[in-house]
DNA sequence: TCAAATTGTTCTGCAGAGCAAAACGAGGTA
DNA sequence: TACCTCGTTTTGCTCTGCAGAACAATTTGA
């Protein structure tokens, strides 16, 4: 998997970029140097290189990490078919449900979250979008999963393994075919704090035309909220007729 | 302002990473070469070194850029302390009044929209988050320059100038200066399709505290829809009130 | 079905660039 | 004022990013 040859200064670059991108507040060239083992010198080269490509800024001898990042990953998005089909539906989702709703899409077998909103009720999950969540510890993952062929589901498997992020993560290869299986079935699939604990997801997949990469809708939130009739009636049936009306919009 | 030395390498890396960024489809090493203008060999170490970082991925023998992009953009969003208080009121803004609202951030003198709600009205604005916008021609960016000292304003008119981008641009620097007074009078700012023909927006400025950059929230739309008293004074004063929430946001 | 063409990947050699170390300059502090 | 610290520039060396060519793997066309 890790590829052959590799560009040594563009590793260096990101790295120092990624450093200033996790960094919450401006760093000087001295700290980052010690930080990503480079020389002072070299270090303010790729600093003013990744600032004259807009990506980084200067404020008062200190460098941090540009919002016109932001362009990048947007504009990465608007190319995706499905998000243009689901944001306001997804938004929506999150209006009436008063919890978080998500899109996520499947990339290399990993889960993807390309959209979330927010919904009334105050509350914040671990991830944000952008972030690589494995398939198998989330509700839309496993209706991602449960949506592609056998031998594809094998791969994956195959390749990123069920390794276990939380004492109810699915770690048994057949026990999470039987919930694939029963996520077909029933057209909806849930995380019961598989993927961290006291959340809940509820998700469900969007089937795409042609050989576009799979991609599920899903609403979380803290498990103290939802349960019982609430979760497994109101937010399923709001998640199925949401994803119902994207497949509308889809192949219109 | 050009800096002085620049890394080639990672100049090259980003210059295929944005044309994949840009493409709506995946592309071949040999297109990549010859758009960028390197040879088909490194453009593949290239490719293969952002493939490992994480943000290009693969999908038969093309290669495509990653949702893994919006990680970057969203944790350097997340740094922004205006925007954790800012962003359910500018969902919130966006809901009432039916039309787009946006967060804007100063960055060198330039706009950049750091969020974007979107109301039940279908509209969609030309720019998206991560935009770098003049400050000149619009709404939240005149409103952030009536909010700066002088002798900053006078910097940035030096450095970026007062464009035309429609025939409504403000290009003179008095009449410019005549309108950011009102502002700060009416605490209010109006863009009428200076930036872009046919959009109208409105604007107002967050006071920050201490040395944090400018902030601005607006509202805009087609100019068809925003008009007369349901301009002035629907959408100007659920502008302000937002504005007014964001502020005792900021100070608990 | 097979050859020709095209594309992705690897290899080779070298000039140029990335890098560490040191020197320089600009603020800030005692 | 002198000292210290940090950002910037310079120097020289080594290594690597780069072009071009060779190779491999698909696809195309007849």
């Amino acid at each position: 998997m890790t590829g052959t040859t590799t560009v040594d200064a563009t590793m260096n670059s990101f790295r120092i970029l990624e450093r200033l991108v996790a960094s919450d507040e401006a760093l000087g060239v001295t700290e980052l140097a010690a930080d990503v083992g480079l020389s002072k010198g070299v270090v303010h080269t790729h600093l003013n290189t990744l600032s004259e490509l807009g990506y980084v800024t200067k404020r008062d001898r200190k460098y941090l990490a540009s919002m016109g990042l932001l362009a990048l990953g947007e504009e990465v998005r608007s190319h995706l078919g499905v998000f243009a089909a689901a944001r306001q539906h997804v938004d929506n989702l999150a209006r009436v449900t008063g919890e978080v709703s998500t899109l996520f899409v499947e990339e290399d077998g990993v889960g993807i979250c390309a959209y979330m909103a927010h919904g009334p009720n105050d509350w914040e999950p671990a991830y944000a979008c952008g972030t690589r969540i494995p398939l198998h510890i989330t509700a839309p993952g496993k209706a991602m999963l449960a949506s592609l062929g056998r031998e594809r589901v094998d791969d994956i498997l195959d390749e990123r393994g069920l390794d276990a992020q939380t004492a109810e993560t699915i770690t048994d290869r057949n026990v999470l075919r039987g919930e694939l299986r029963t996520i077909r079935e029933n057209g909806i699939s849930f995380c019961r704090e598989e993927q961290s604990a006291g959340v809940i997801g509820v998700g469900t997949s969007i089937a795409l035309t042609e050989r576009a990469p799979a991609a599920a809708i899903g609403v979380c939130g803290p498990a103290s909220r939802l349960t019982g009739r609430y979760l497994e009636e109101d937010i399923t049936g709001q998640v199925i007729s949401t994803a119902k009306s994207i497949q509308v919009e889809l192949t219109r």
